[in-house]
DNA sequence: CATGAATGAGCATTCATTCAT
DNA sequence: TATGAATGAATGCTCATTCAT
């Protein structure tokens, strides 16, 4: 597994260059898509963009960067969506709403350009490409932790960031899975639903052994009261 | 993305021809580990197996094959490993106890050829070779379903199945993370700690809410009752 | 174009060899016919013939010996087929007769076993082995110039041995490429119609300008004598 | 036997790569000719042409394209050959002038490159490269099958097809077979005479049956009339 | 800067052939 | 003799990469 370069060759000043580099990452995107990432080839995806290898080659040192490209692009989209729904997003009242939302936005994310994010999630990790996607989660790691902090009060955890560290893993791994195996649950809400059981389970337990009586978080309506 | 044949030619009858099968299967787990999955090729594990490449094609029909076989004995080991765990397991009073054998026991799995794990998870494409690890996770999830049917007078999920999906995903995504990134946190136990109050936090938060308050779990010690 | 043996290793002298020998040539025949010349090989003949390599390799050096067999013994049943029949034909009156039936006997012979006559033909060129079947049609040859030699005084031919040649030569290419593009002329008799009147316009010009103007060999019916 | 692709891939725009080709295709003549069919291949056809392996699969998709492509040159040169014969013969007199216009116009056109021309005939499987021969000789059959019909008072067969069809076949064959076993014949002229005879007696027996009593085409001197 | 022809190392795969059992 | 596992040279073919135009 000798390191590879995944770093543009170089970036391009004028206008006609840009143009060019966007087709180039555009047409690997399409290409990864269509064909799959064994199927990707330098000499393809210049095809593809209408491009000459030899321009191909000027920005791009290999198959490698041109995917380090896609996934970088895809990954920043990500991060802006997130970043603006966050935004925009009501004032949160409880630490229950702020999960929802960062919950929601993680999810709506990697449904915006599905087939392209199942195609970076499965095939790509053999590159080193996937660094991108976890230094996202990475910066989600600090929101969560600075969230966690935030709530000291209510929160029952005594190490925020390795607290976050297990939130955001069990999260990922959670959502990766259910992309790829079972969307009927992300389609439903139903995935939502038991993430934010999950995490708030997880941070605060006496809050959600309360709800899960009342029969929310689809838990099971009990008579007594929970805990004791 | 075409079908691709993973099963192997012809089952070997001779004792020669059985030691030539395990070389072959030995030396793709060794050129996986060492150069990682694009760069494996049959003709780089035949040499490296100390075989030709005619015996090797005489029982793997490519590459695909290659790996499958490797990962049918890994996935093997582990199931293997976990069984015998289990069996030899003091009687769990509690399920609690349950639960902490399971993961005790798939971490361990986990653990054993880290390695070769990572790489497997990592890199081998979602071909048909990865389905038997699927298969794995698979039986994890009926186990988990099994258990918490089971303890179902103290469980507050409605769904097993989908509860079953959910946590073991979230524990698959967490360990895989874990291993890569944190090895700390695994090899100091904390690791099987959190997990631990993330599963029961999610079937039985009212459970956790008291043990979380009385410090286990890595939760924070406090005086009166929380929620609120 | 190296020389290549095409000679059979060693004469199988016991019965079971000669049972072994058999089956491989009976195997390399239906592999020629079922799969072709290209498709052919030494292991697959083997397989087919319930044998294995090493048994082959004893009796046969490699491939080109095997469809030589096969050709040999091809050619072998075809001239016991002519011979059969010209034994068996009621005593010719007229040259006529003995052309006719000596087309015939040809014809015949090639349709005995079409699909493999084909292969032989169409694809075996490559290798030395058409010699056989040349041998075979030299044969002819000299049948053809003994009955040229035997009608001498009808036959308006000053060489012999040259129209013999000639003959022969002609009526193989018309048969095979009949075969090969035309097998309805071959089937409804009038390939042998015009082999006939083919040869017999060759050797006795004025007895076909008689014929032919009676409308006999497919010529056209005319009232006064042709030519001039 | 699946079918083969034998189109070339690209036709070369720029200067550079049409030498290219043209190497390459001359190399393949030259290998074909040294070494025959079965030893040809890709690599050493780009050997030989001082070409990379990979310049010859920009052009030709394997090496049934190569050979199509030697084919169709071989056969378009016969054809100009005969073409260039034809129009440059002095205007034929009597149908006997146009006949043996024709059959020197094809032996020669043989005559050109004959090792070639032998090797192709013998040896290239009756793949889609042959078709490129098999329009070269139809071809000939309409040229014959025309020849008839401007010739039909004189000509005494029926069916103009099916004799042109005899007619070429036939002497295709002989051709053939004298340039491999006969070229004394060849070089001597008389194969040309008897094909002559062979033709004429088949179209106009009448007229050859005359002509044979005069000692033309090498019919013997005899007193009376033939036949009886 | 752009082009695309040319390169050739490298991979998958087959198959004639040998030889220990 | 028979077996069939093992061999490895040879083939077809791709594709990242370069460089003259």
């Amino acid at each position: 597994m000798a390191r590879i370069r995944t770093a543009p060759r170089k970036s391009p000043t004028q206008q006609r260059s840009r143009a060019t580099v966007d087709a180039i990452v555009d047409a690997t995107a399409r290409v990864l898509v269509r064909d799959g990432y064994d199927a990707l080839s330098t000499n393809r995806v210049a095809k593809e963009a209408g491009v000459s290898v030899g321009s191909l080659y000027q920005y791009f040192p290999g198959k490698e960067a041109l995917v380090a490209a896609v996934m970088e692009q895809h990954a920043s989209r990500m991060q802006e969506n997130i970043a603006e729904r966050m935004k925009n997003a009501p004032p949160a009242a409880t630490p229950e709403d702020v999960a929802t939302e960062m919950i929601r936005a993680m999810l709506a994310a990697q449904q915006a350009e599905p087939r392209l994010h199942r195609v970076l999630v499965e095939q790509v990790p053999r590159i080193g490409a996937l660094r991108r996607l976890h230094e996202l989660f990475g910066n989600y790691e600090l929101l969560v932790e600075a969230w966690l902090l935030e709530n000291s009060e209510r929160i029952e955890v005594q190490d925020a960031r390795m607290a976050a560290f297990v939130l955001v893993a069990a999260v990922e791994g959670l959502v990766n899975r259910a992309t790829l195996d079972r969307p009927d649950l992300v389609a439903s809400g139903r995935l939502e639903e038991q993430i934010l059981r999950l995490v708030l389970a997880y941070v605060v337990p006496s809050h959600v052994a309360q709800a899960s009586a009342d029969g929310r978080y689809g838990g099971r309506k009990r008579k007594g009261p929970a805990g004791g």
